[in-house]
DNA sequence: AAAAAATGACCGACTGGTCGGTCAATATAC
DNA sequence: GTATATTGACCGACCAGTCGGTCATTTTTT
């Protein structure tokens, strides 16, 4: 153990610390940055105004730490470690996930679209701006590493630009993830499926 | 003559109304909805905060005037009406189209993205998201109907499920320009054209 | 054609309300 | 009893929208 020992003074800070995030996520997500206020999310968090300012400095502050624990979320609801034997089922499992994901944020896609915002306009966007570039590129890299094992194990064919393929996949995943928010007859599901059919058939080699 | 004739008085009246429209583009685009202000508004377009309320009845009625005066620009980018001989052809010549698109919009993103996010929480919603699913099915129907065309020339293969591909070509083309827009490293034509690449490999009809 | 009258575009000081953040008072833990 | 945590009343900066008044332009009158 590194972690000394949580006393349960620390313990107890720290879960009145994820009660308020968990009530500022809904508050937010509810309403939109500007429209929520602060007293409204100490309401939602059963706690006072002050407190508040005790876990967190200011609303900017509040609202990128929500931002941040989901991120980490999405990532912990994709297991990106698991290896298999064909890139192909590498690629597949990595899309019934992503579909997965879709649905399971269908409700948070609200918020995730004002942090897509707020990297462009708020504040503090250069914050959002580099967590956005770091969630793509790191899924972007995974994404263009099964291309490549798939190339050099002779799955897929040899003049493909994994990088170029993979960053448009994860376009196309992200989207499908947004558009899915917007309208509630759009089918990830379906849509993917069929997406990958057509990209299978255009990356395998033919025998 | 319909229109009688535009008295120079009328006429006026018109081009201030631009001139107040793409000052608030302008400064909407530089800092997000919430952070600019009506003052702002009126000092870059050159006329008092009164005036502006003689244009447009509050600000979010600017907002989304800006919002519809930028779909209607983006779409006067794109010429669907030419037919070609070939479905490929004309796919190949929308992705073109598509990708001079987001270099030419490049400096509107930030607009998107805040109109995304206003289509989620925005206080008149319900406009933008009609807005958006407009965009979206009439360009989604349009690519469907170029894959049918070529499905049923014979020149795709027939167990395509057009609605959905055409949906994840819609999703994927968006996503890239909102890449773009993140990643000044990111080439969407580079992308955009390896992706097709794939794409038709996926969707032709072997010989 | 010149003067008078009418119009409506234009303006910015002002108001009413909102909300992020503070801090003195209070409660709780140790 | 002291330290730590919590609270909500309070402050003041901020801003959308209003309104009474001004003035350039157009229309009507003479």
């Amino acid at each position: 153990m590194i972690n000394p020992a949580p006393s349960p003074r620390e313990q107890r800070k720290q879960e009145k610390r994820q009660r308020i995030l968990a009530a500022a996520a809904q508050v937010f997500s509810d309403n939109g940055f500007s429209r929520t206020t602060m007293s409204h999310v100490a309401e939602r968090a059963d706690v006072g105004k002050g407190t508040l300012y005790e876990y967190f400095p200011s609303k900017d502050d509040l609202y990128y730490s929500v931002f941040q624990s989901l991120v980490r979320e999405v990532f912990a609801g994709l297991s990106l470690d698991r290896e298999r034997e064909t890139a192909a089922e590498e690629l597949m499992e990595l899309n019934v996930m992503m579909v997965a994901n879709m649905e399971g944020f269908r409700d948070h896609y609200g918020l995730f679209m004002e942090f897509w915002s707020a990297s462009a306009s708020s504040h503090s966007r250069e914050r959002f701006q580099e967590g956005f570039r770091e969630l793509y590129t790191l899924f972007g890299d995974h994404v263009a590493g099964i291309l490549r094992k798939g190339v050099s194990q002779g799955e897929f064919r040899d003049d493909l630009d994994c990088g170029a393929l993979a960053a448009s996949l994860v376009c196309a995943w992200d989207a499908m993830g947004l558009q899915a928010w917007f309208d509630p007859a759009f089918s990830p599901g379906r849509v993917a499926n069929e997406f990958m059919r057509v990209i299978f058939r255009g990356i395998n080699r033919e025998e």
